[in-house]
DNA sequence: ATTGCAAATAAGAATGATTATCATTCATGG
DNA sequence: CCATGAATGATAATCATTCTTATTTGCAAT
């Protein structure tokens, strides 16, 4: 998936704890993942790198494009690899499940939007709230 | 605009920081206000509420309708009078400026996306980040 | 291999927003 | 008017995040 030195292409070094964050969010069953998580999930496998640390490289991955912050409902920010295609999403507040989807009507009139009112868009954030229904949805937020 | 007694309606005791928030809202120029905003306008204008009121006072609100809460870039939520229609912002990063626009198309593709992956929809959020372009941007965000 | 220095790290303090606590005060029904 | 429960305000607590600082590391040039 990634170069050994695949950070080093985007301007970082390639230290322990960038790698380790980088390959932890490849090897997650999750795609999202918070701060705290990523913190709690490296300390599980032996890797006992500071929170300040974590907050500092999910920064710069973020501003390198490797990974796309999200703020969802609560407060905390949300991270997720950055694989190319944009896409929206769509969370269930019962189980916090999430998925992803892609609405090529809804980017044009976003982008129709904005220029109509004479702005330049940079980005936009869409959050769809909902219940996902499914019969394995624990109805509780996972925190 | 509002009965005197309009909170009781919604199960609020008529208390004067619940009015002097509430008017404040209706009065005020701007329509989207932070805690702290709300807190800091009172307090120029003699009414010295306390912050923790503020915050309760804007959640009971929320809860009962009557304010919106929004999560703009930044980590502070901003609220703003509940007016009936639904509609999305357009957020300046330069000068915080915000638009609000009304998409029906957007809408309508956003119920579809939720609905045809199972989801019950129950609210959704969407921000378009953007510089607004107008001559009067003071180029900085306003804090 | 050694040195030097910028960059990166860990630890914890500091910050900013928000919530919890709790004694006091207030609003409202009777 | 008065009791009673709700609302308030001052303050402490909490939570996520950022900053500070001392220390360590990467790595290129010796």
């Amino acid at each position: 998936m990634h170069q050994p030195d695949h950070l080093k292409t985007v301007g970082l070094k390639s230290t322990l704890p960038r790698l380790k964050v980088l390959s932890l969010f490849e090897a997650s069953k999750q795609r999202h993942l918070s701060a705290e998580e990523v913190y709690k999930l490296l300390l599980a496998s032996g890797d006992d790198v500071g929170l300040a640390t974590i907050y500092r490289v999910l920064t710069q991955f973020e501003q390198a494009g490797l990974l796309m912050r999200h703020h969802f409902e609560g407060g905390k920010s949300v991270f997720e690899l950055n694989q190319g295609e944009h896409h929206d999403h769509i969370v269930c507040m019962q189980c916090g499940h999430v998925e992803e989807f892609y609405d090529a009507t809804i980017e044009a009139r976003q982008k129709k939007a904005a220029t109509d009112r004479g702005f330049t868009i940079h980005d936009h954030s869409l959050y769809i709230y909902a219940d996902c229904n499914k019969p394995k949805c624990p109805n509780k937020i996972q925190s």
